[in-house]
DNA sequence: CAAACTAGTTTGTGCAGCAAACTAGTTGGC
DNA sequence: GCCAACTAGTTTGCTGCACAAACTAGTTTG
C-alpha cells in the first residue's frame, strides 16, 4: 500500500460531515464569496427549498460556521447569513482533505490542483 | 452572482451521493488504484468495521461500481471486491466536481450585489 | 470437544435530508 | 375595508442511511 493513498483514505475519513453535505457546501460557497447573502438568494443560489436552505442554516449557524441575523427590510422580516472565521477554516481544511484526495489516483484526470 | 461561483454550486449539488460518502469513497480510491481487494485489507486499509464494510460493498454492488467475487483461499470463505469501468468512469467525474469546487476562488471579501 | 478465532451478514437504532404543510405578516384587487 | 394572493421563513412528518452490536457459519487451537 502507498503512503499517500493511505494519507488521502485518512483524509476522507475524516471529513467534516458538517460541511461534507453538498447542500451546506453549496451554502458555505456562496458565503466564503459573498461575506453575507441574504435568505432568499441562497434559495435561488443553491436551488435549495425554504425548509431545507431553513434547516441547513440552522445546522451551520449550531455548528459555528456561520452567523444568522434577523432583521426587517422595508415591512419585511430579512434573515441574513454570513460565515465565521470558524467557517472559513473549516472551508480550508476541508479543501485541504479534497485536495489529497483528487491528486490521489491519477486516473482520467492527471492535473494536480494547487 | 458570479458565473463560476454557480458553476461550482451546480456541481456541488450534483455529486454522486454514492460515491460521495466518505466509507464508500475510501473503499473506492483503493479499488481504482489496487484492481482489485480482499475484505480483510479493505476493511484495515479503510478502518471500517466489518459490518460497515459489507454494507458499503453491497451498496457499490447494487450501483454496479464495484464486483464482488466470492471464492474460497484454502478452507475459509473470502471475499474480494473490483472496481468496475461504470465505477472509474463515477470517481471521474466526482474528481471533476470536486476540482472546480475547489478551484473555486476562496473569499476576496465580496459584498452580494443585489 | 470446547473455546477462541476468522470471515463475514443481518438487525436495530438514531440521526439526517427533504418537501409538504403550516405560521405570520404584507400587498394588491375591487 | 375586506379578502385573496403573495412573501418569508419554520415546523412537521416521512424516508433512507450510516453505523455498530449481535448474530451466523465454519475453522483452528489448546
Amino acid at each position: 500500500m502507498k503512503p499517500r493513498t493511505q494519507a488521502a483514505i485518512d483524509g476522507v475519513l475524516g471529513l467534516d460531515r458538517l460541511v461534507h453535505e453538498p447542500a451546506r457546501l453549496a451554502i458555505l460557497t456562496v458565503l466564503n464569496q459573498a461575506e453575507f447573502a441574504e435568505f432568499g438568494f441562497l434559495e435561488m443560489a443553491c436551488r435549495l427549498s425554504k425548509g431545507n436552505l431553513s434547516s441547513h442554516l440552522s445546522k451551520l449557524e449550531a455548528g459555528g460556521l456561520i452567523t444568522i441575523e434577523k432583521r426587517f427590510a422595508g415591512k419585511r422580516p430579512q434573515t441574513r447569513a454570513a460565515i465565521t472565521p470558524a467557517g472559513r477554516q473549516a472551508i480550508a481544511i476541508y479543501r485541504e482533505h479534497l485536495k489529497a484526495l483528487i491528486n490521489e489516483v491519477p486516473g482520467a484526470a492527471k492535473e494536480e490542483v494547487k
